[in-house]
RNA sequence: GUGGGUGUAGCUCAGUAGGUAGAGCACCAGGUUGUGGCCCUGGAUGCCGCGGGUUCAAGUCCCGUCACUCACCCCA
């Protein structure tokens, strides 16, 4: 038996209903904010995810399914959305038109990291992406859309976190300071952290070992070192989370796994998937445009994890499976060709009409209809044949009618709709 | 990449001191000459994850391996 690969799954029938009950919700409010679906490719070139993510990420490092094409370019299945987004919409000079860009999309991502609860190899994301708005409130939306939803989907247990990551003006500032302090707390650090220090001292802030999280109780917090656009832009969204009555978490070990972000970013937590507690997180990324080649533009975004948001939402699966609106019992040949024509000319008029293909018993028939939840049985056999009735059972109330064969579509459909 | 747990029927799992494979649910048929859910009776189904070793004999013990899973790490 062939298996499917490490880290991947199916989304068989009677689950996949409530993936798309869940994305048709998300699809429709960001329609409703005026946001136009992006359909972006699941490879790109490696260079793109390198030069957008950072060189020294463990996204890059060490997660990518990077491999060469037949002509030997490095190629990369996509581990996120956004660079590919910003990567169209330079292309396509999308900016030219209009300067203020809203898009969304949804598809896999691939990361070859251990598989873990919420976490697989191909996982799916729902992004969106706000490109050419300076202001705060773009992000303030994004957090409000977010809120929006997951109160649509019935989640509980989430918590809004958020902090602020300076700008190329006011970052580098804090990193020296944080350096400096974290070189003379060396001997308090985990081993990672230590060589954390040089790479990319940021990360030490939300590494989870407790010896770390000790030490890192006195460290400089970066929201002390904001330059005055990046603390008023910061003081901005507050004010306006609070307006809007969103309970929120100021979280200044709050730090990104993608180097693009700037200013404000967010996190939506849950307590209820063990380890994996982001379902949705995102901020603002002002130098991304630019630095992948296009002009000085502006973006800020969010992707939701929608594995991780299926394992959360409260929503009842069993609500969106459909049952058979009826099923038609055969008894014998010339019953059985005659309702195989009726069951067709049903489902070209919307109705969803079942039927079985064997020679079977009424008995296991009304079985089976039960079992696929039919709200109607229509049973024919030689009997209904010679009187030109046949008999529709509703599966509810057991009541029996008999209804001429003639004009069988259309007596079905007033009946039963 | 590192650790822990688990792999037996479609599903959930039992399998006691090594002695040659079980239950419940689901499925099929019958009890009811052509009527579902409840009940009763009967039936089909397993490379006991895979490979090797110990033994007269391995689902059971040993070694290896793979997969799943949880955690570290990282993130959505």
């Amino acid at each position: 038996m062939i298996q499917l690969i490490r880290g991947f799954k199916d989304i068989l029938p009677g689950e996949v209903e409530l993936w798309q009950q869940i994305e048709k919700t998300v699809c429709s409010l960001l329609e409703d904010f005026g946001f136009k679906e992006i359909r972006i490719p699941i490879m790109e070139r490696t260079e793109l995810f390198a030069r957008s993510i950072g060189e020294d990420t463990d996204i890059v490092e060490k997660e990518m399914y990077t491999f060469p094409d037949r002509k030997g370019e490095l190629i990369t299945l996509r581990p996120e959305a956004t660079a590919s987004v910003v990567r169209s919409y330079i292309q396509h000079k999308l900016y030219a038109k209009d300067p203020v860009r809203k898009f969304y999309t949804i598809g896999p991502m691939f990361r070859r990291e251990r598989p873990q609860k919420g976490r697989y190899r191909q996982f799916y994301q729902i992004n969106a992406e706000i490109i050419g708005v300076d202001s705060p409130l773009a992000d303030v939306e994004l957090i409000f859309l977010l809120v929006t939803l997951f109160s649509r989907l019935s989640v509980s247990d989430v918590e809004v976190h958020i902090n602020s990551l300076g700008c190329p003006e006011c970052r580098p500032k804090f990193k020296a300071t944080l350096t400096d302090f974290l070189t003379s707390s060396t001997e308090n650090l985990c081993s990672d952290c230590v060589i954390r220090i040089y790479r990319n001292p940021l990360r030490v802030l939300d590494c989870k070992v407790p010896a770390c999280r000790e030490a890192m109780t006195d460290a400089p917090s970066i929201l002390d070192y904001l330059c005055p656009v990046c603390s008023q832009d910061f003081e901005t969204v507050k004010t306006a989370l609070e307006a809007f009555k969103i309970p929120f978490t100021v979280d200044n070990q709050l730090v990104r796994g993608l180097d693009y972000y700037t200013r404000t970013t967010f996190e939506i937590q849950t307590g209820s998937l063990g380890a994996q507690s982001a379902v949705a997180g995102g901020g603002r990324y002002d130098g991304l445009v630019k630095a992948l080649g296009g002009p000085d533009i502006p973006g800020t975004g969010f992707a939701i994890g929608v594995d991780r948001l299926s394992e959360i939402t409260g929503l009842n699966n069993a609500d969106y499976i459909k049952a058979p609106d009826i099923f038609l019992a055969a008894l014998g040949e010339k019953s059985q060709s005659l309702a195989f024509k009726w069951k067709c000319a049903l489902g070209l008029e919307g109705v969803k009409a079942e039927m079985d293909f064997g020679v079977r018993s009424l008995k296991s028939q009304m079985k089976q209809a039960d079992r696929l939840g039919a709200k109607h049985v229509l049973i024919i056999g030689d009997n209904e044949i010679k009187e030109g009735a046949v008999i529709l059972r509703d599966m509810t109330t057991k009541a029996q009618v008999s209804i001429p064969i003639e004009d069988i579509v259309e007596n079905i459909k007033t009946k039963i709709l």
